[in-house]
DNA sequence: TATGAATGAGAGTTCATTCAT
DNA sequence: AATGAATGAACTCTCATTCAT
């Protein structure tokens, strides 16, 4: 590994042992083993290191929820494929998820990589227009609808994080069924 | 108002406008307007200002939440009060959502604060106890359900705070009714 | 006890128990029970304070030093008197001692009060011009001799607060035994 | 000179003008011409600071009380070169001196450092034990009669230092002829 | 006379960032 | 490219002192 790899896993190891409000430069070049102007030969800034760990960890994670998605298949299965791969996340990649939490109430993350329409959320909100023209959905606001669901998500996965419970394989199922019914339009 | 709301207020105030992160006690003193040395006067330390502050805003929305609450309605009632209760939080009392949840992942707030069971929690965990023993809900762990349903109406709130869209009576009452079909055993 | 002497005791026993540097106002007001505006209608400043009690302390020792004291007497009854006087203060008055040590060197002390010419230090220069002139004493520098034998004395005593050992009555004597031997001429 | 001497010269030379007591960081920085940071990246605090100016001076002067100290001369020319020594002391190095009576009842020194049994207190301690046990010097308890004489030493030299009088080297070898004097057994 | 809330200068310390090597 | 000593602004907090009550 680089230099450039060994910073970020360092960043994103004192993020998950400490969290985001104690990290400081001086442990992160302990870390990495790195003198500590090293970083700046990489990253101009504490901003832009903290910026590309949050980009490099939702990219990440926005091609984790789109594995596997076929576009042919039902509404149904379209979303509950992306929600629970959102919930799987939590399961694989936990340090990329505590990084993502963790950054994105944070003054560090510019605005515009915090609200940015992802290729996921783009993929999302699609799944609730077509569920609202068909009918299959209740009619809300996609963005309100999508917010909630994947809030509900997030919820249970950070509750799982902070031990308030184990997820396992069935229970992430419980819950990205739940979202669906949620949604789904009273027949 | 004495100098103490003073403070209080400044320091929530600034919490709204720029974050917990970036809040300093020159910050708090001068939009206060009292000396640096008031502060100490009334609070020993940063950390007990800000789990103060916290106390307040959670004891205030927890009161809220169980406005109207009436044990001897159906468990659906119940159950749409509380999260409309919640929801509505948001529309009146902005600043001190805000500040709970910038402050619900802070290491200055006390890990007993943070987690401890408060009334309108333990309500809502015994809403599930008791649709679980009566079939009326699914079957999931109770804490993972009342997560996952106040993480979606956090997640709503906290998405009309950002601007993704406006929150209304209406889009509220459709955010809690999701809820409830979420959780509502299929008949 | 009016609030001026409780002041001052209060001032005192702080001293003892943790050292003039960790001295503060704000313990003194708490441990003299009074108002912390209060002691500024006795002592218009800490200095003042520290100043009196000093003096106090520093006229009492001055008074105990000359106790019994009789000038009718042997040059050496009246030199082991003044000095066995110094050491057996330790012994009744620690408290004083401790204040007097502690602020003997201390900025807040005026440099007058610290150097002035004590009764008792007058009388111990006129012991040694006498022993000097009669040729009783070694011929050496009076104050050089009165600082030699007090700071030994005081030595003494210092180690026995500190612990290094027991100070009795006959240790005290032999200590005083020697601070004679000292000084005396060469027979 | 490097940056860590100059910060413990200027250290040295604070204390010597103004006392341990008005010492503040801000000073140091000042006046060793470094940035505010700098003294931390060579003490990690000023207790630290604090410790290692105390013990380079107390080696110093460690070395040089046992200076030309021969295990085999007789008891008394041993006793009159480790107080000589520690009188020159003085002459030589005044700024340690100071430095050391300035810390040496300051809460910021470590008390093993203070108390701690130097090679020069361990040998004069050697030379009571050894003068008792031939019946040459005084039946006292050896610490005691250590602590008196370097007491004495220690109070004609500061005594010099406060301007009292002027300290030559005539005067030192009386004082020290005056101390072996206190401890000689009566013949 | 007695009070204690209010003050602000100054304390020790941290830390993102720079720059000569 | 890599280093780490040096920086100084900003941080939390203390404390002698003032003053309206």
């Amino acid at each position: 590994m680089g230099k450039r790899e060994d910073i970020i896993a360092a960043t994103g190891d004192l993020i998950v042992e400490s969290g985001l409000q104690s990290l400081s430069f001086s442990k992160i070049f302990e870390r990495a083993g790195v003198g500590s102007g090293t970083v700046y030969n990489y990253f101009p800034s504490k901003e832009t290191l903290l910026n590309t760990l949050y980009r490099d960890a939702a990219n990440l994670m926005d091609r984790e929820v789109l594995a596997k998605y076929d576009q042919s298949t039902s509404l149904e299965k379209r979303f509950k494929t992306l929600l629970g791969n959102m919930a799987r996340f939590v399961l694989a990649y936990r340090k990329e998820l505590i990084v993502i939490l963790s950054c994105s109430h944070s003054p560090y993350i510019a605005e515009e990589l915090r609200t940015q329409i992802t290729p996921s959320l783009q993929t999302a909100l699609d799944i609730f227009a077509e569920g609202l023209a068909s009918g299959e959905l209740m009619p809300m606001d996609p963005m309100m609808a999508v917010t909630m669901v994947t809030g509900a998500i997030t919820a249970v996965a950070q509750g799982a994080l902070d031990g308030k419970y184990r997820l396992s394989e069935y229970s992430i199922d419980q819950a990205v069924d739940a979202c669906w019914r949620a949604v789904l339009a009273r027949t």
